[in-house]
RNA sequence: UCCACAAUAGCUCAAUGGUAGAGCAACCGGCUGUUAACCGGUAGGUUGUAGGUUCGAAUCCUACUUGUGGAGCCA
């Protein structure tokens, strides 16, 4: 009978004793004349399954204990319970069988490995503990946000990938073209001729999916998108890769106040069902990556979100004494510093920063009526900084367009956007939640190359 | 893009101006229950690249490359 690793430690009541087969890669194995063991990870488990081979019980002992690691296996044998091990069971082999061979200079040993090297080879770093757990907790969440959303009846919607706009404010964009470069046409004012292009206009990866998942709430009430985002900022930091993924979700008739209480109870659920599904990986993460992971997950997930507004974020920096490299005053934009000062010193908790200055946010937030300040939101928390970012949009059609107009935008690009607000442009919310930072926060891996399988950041596209 | 630090064996590191070393991995041998198994042995190097200082450079200087951390930008 043939058993997943998964199955045999979820449920292993019925198959002690019982002969059973199994698949999988060798992690690691130990032998002496008579007697081997081997840690077999077949895919389907975090953990490994120990498999016991005798001289005297397998015909290709020799071999066996001489099988690199990787190697391809399929082993015949009996279940036992071994109570008095570190491991609860272990396979005793009646028979091993080569599948696929792997070879003794392959790159990853039994030992530890730094993720500097492991990063130097991705397409391997997923047969790691490491690596196997994020890469678990990844799907965990990200099924968990879809079991979210569809238990609210939200409709996933697809916003597109390419697209004509320039995403006003969220960064540099990847061109799409399919002009050859060797030979761009070119206009009377000497400028490449995109209406020569593939889609008659100058067009780029989206850095977002906001605004057409507006639209899309404009139909059916609450939408999100989930889906891959492109910048091509020249930002080298662990926090920031070319291509990632984001969640966007858009209510309609919501306010900000309803944009926050989604957001935290997001959170919250993704967190929970993370902790239930991979119980087994979070305390790996919570004893080799980040020893009080576990109790900081428990307790972001049992107390209220702080909500302050920028007025407030701004009066508790500058009363606390603390000597910033900034300084700190009313109309900036709050620093990494300052925005880790306040989630890890002031509140050691998930903080809501919002109502910011106009002037420090995008074009399309609504102008509150103090007229100095913008719905928008912000979710700092500790050790990632700001892992969300949302507002409320600005309906009204004309003080979108006055924005627009002072920030010398071209609004041809936008009439669809505006026209929304002129047939039952209802008040309505939204934000974007940064996946991979979400993931580094789940599993406390620093480094977004390092939740991501294939990370793409500057000067690196490989694999 | 800016600032700081780093680059020595396959991996992780030592050697602070005077003959480049260890642990692990690999290879050979030993070992009857291992848990990064253990024990003995063998092999493995143009010290990131280019130039300079010096009788002599892994070590000091310059540039470049790559990596890491931080900042800016942001999710």
């Amino acid at each position: 009978m043939k058993k997943f690793v998964r199955q045999l430690y979820r449920s292993p009541e019925g198959t002690f004793g019982q002969k059973i087969k199994v698949e999988g890669w060798i992690r690691t194995s130990r032998a002496s004349n008579t007697i081997g063991f081997i840690e077999l990870n077949d895919g389907t488990f975090f953990k490994n399954l120990q498999i016991v081979f005798e001289a005297d019980k397998i015909e290709n002992y020799k071999d066996v204990a001489r099988f690199p690691i990787s190697t391809a296996i399929e082993a015949y044998g009996t279940l036992i319970e071994t109570p008095d091990s570190k491991q609860p069971f272990e396979l005793q082999a009646e028979e091993i069988i080569e599948l696929a061979p792997s070879s003794n200079d392959y790159p990853l040993q039994k030992k530890r490995h730094t993720r500097e090297f492991l990063r130097e080879i991705p397409w391997f770093r997923p047969r790691t503990n490491l690596f196997s757990a994020v890469f678990r907790v990844r799907n965990s969440a990200a099924y968990a946000i879809h079991r979210f959303f569809q238990g609210k009846g939200f409709v996933y919607t697809h916003a597109p990938i390419i697209t004509d706009s320039d995403g006003e404010g969220a960064g540099e964009m990847f061109r799409v073209t399919t002009l050859d470069l060797m030979n761009v046409p070119i206009t009377d004012q000497n400028t490449p001729d995109y209406s020569k292009d593939f889609f008659a206009k100058s067009t780029y990866l989206n850095v977002t999916g906001q605004l057409q998942a507006e639209a899309m709430a404009l139909a059916f009430r609450d939408v999100y998108t989930f889906a891959p985002t492109f910048r091509a900022e020249n930002s080298n930091t662990s926090r920031h890769a070319a291509e990632f993924w984001m969640m966007e979700p858009e209510m309609a008739f919501a306010d900000l106040n309803d944009n926050m209480n989604n957001i935290e109870e997001m959170i919250k659920f993704v967190m929970k069902a993370v902790l239930e599904e991979c119980p087994e990986e979070m305390e790996f993460f919570n004893q080799f990556v980040d020893k009080g992971l576990l109790e900081t997950l428990e307790n972001v997930v049992s107390n209220e979100f702080e909500r302050i507004t920028y007025t407030e974020a701004v009066e508790l920096l500058e009363k606390s004494g603390h000597k910033f490299d900034y300084d700190v005053h009313w109309g900036m934009d709050l620093q990494t510093e300052h925005e880790r000062y306040i989630t890890e010193k002031i509140f050691k908790k998930p903080v809501f920063v919002y109502n910011y200055p106009k002037e420090i946010k995008a074009f399309y937030m609504r102008h509150n009526e103090d007229g100095k300040t913008v719905a928008a939101v912000d979710l700092l928390v500790p050790g990632i900084g700001e892992i969300v970012g949302g507002s409320q949009r600005e309906e009204r059609y004309e003080p979108l367009v006055a924005r627009m107009k002072e920030l010398d935008m071209d609004l041809e690009p936008y009439q669809w956007y505006l026209e929304l607000r002129r047939y039952g442009g209802v008040y309505h919310s939204g934000y974007g939640l940064g996946f991979e930072r979400l993931i580094m926060y789940l599993t406390g891996v620093s480094n977004i190359r390092d939740v991501i399988v294939s990370p793409r950041t500057v000067g690196h596209c490989n694999f």
